[in-house]
DNA sequence: ATGGTCGCGAGGCGA
């Protein structure tokens, strides 16, 4: 069997409800990988969701921040946050999706967006953000690095806040060393694929300049100044199965948009 | 231009 696993940064569920279900209805993943979804795992609108035929796991927070795993297909194991970190802010989500004949892991991750970076001039709580995000990073990677010792089909989607290559940003002269852009952060992401975990767009995609990200301000979707800060990661195992990913930027031809545009993958089970 | 535009929640913070 094939399956589709999308992630989308969807900038508060709620706001986005409307144009949210039509996706989903029309895409119909089997599983999707969500962040930002502002709201408490109790004011999550789950009803239509689940008339559409998902199980959800609902991580989520007030205001700020809050991941979530949507499945066809029944969600185990469920972790939230990562292990050995105490995090006030809802930020990771993991689990095991029972497939019919087989099982994949899945993790919803949505890493810090840093405030700025430790540039001259900065702030000390902005400082201190960047560290949060240098300090997530690392029990990521720690994590990941211990999940590749189950051997498994492990996904890994999210909006990671950092763009990798220089052309999965707009400008990668003007934003050199600028926040999502910095090699610190860069450091940190690579270290995830170093260790096997794979960049499925990037994979097969390998000179697409697509976005998945555009700033609200200065019309910056009209102007295609973006940068590519949402990612599907995949183990060894996984990455074998692969046989799509795409950047879906229909999903923002709506009147409420969100700033991030959802990340689709196919993979053979 | 130390701005701009959203979302939350009801003023200012976070992105």
């Amino acid at each position: 069997m094939q399956i589709k696993i999308a992630t989308w940064n969807v900038n508060s569920i709620k706001a986005r409800l409307d144009g949210f279900l039509i996706w989903l209805k029309n895409t119909s993943p089997e599983i999707v990988l969500l962040q930002e979804i502002k709201t408490i795992s109790e004011n999550f609108p789950k009803d239509p969701i689940a008339d559409l035929g998902y199980n959800m796991a609902i991580f989520g927070q007030k205001t700020y921040n809050g991941v979530a795993i949507l499945s066809k297909f029944p969600i185990e194991d469920i972790v939230e946050n990562l292990p050995h970190f105490s995090d006030q802010q809802s930020r990771y989500i993991e689990a095991l999706i029972a497939l019919p004949d087989a099982a994949i892991r899945v993790a919803s991750v949505y890493v810090p967006n840093g405030g700025s970076t430790l540039d001259v001039g900065q702030k000390i709580n902005e400082t201190t953000k960047f560290q949060y995000k240098m300090d997530f990073f690392t029990k990521l990677s720690e994590h990941a690095k211990k999940r590749l010792e189950f051997n498994e089909s492990f996904i890994i989607g999210g909006d990671f806040n950092v763009a990798n290559e220089n052309i999965d940003v707009y400008d990668s002269a003007s934003l050199k060393n600028t926040l999502c852009f910095h090699d610190d952060e860069k450091f940190q992401f690579r270290k995830l694929l170093n260790m096997g975990y794979g960049d499925l767009f990037r994979n097969l995609n390998p000179y697409d300049g697509n976005f998945s990200w555009w700033d609200y301000r200065g019309n910056s979707l009209k102007l295609n100044k973006g940068m590519r800060i949402d990612y599907i990661l995949a183990s060894p195992l996984a990455m074998d199965n692969i046989t799509s990913c795409l950047i879906d930027n229909k999903a923002l031809e709506v009147e409420k948009r969100s700033d991030h545009a959802p990340v689709i993958c196919e993979i053979k089970i």
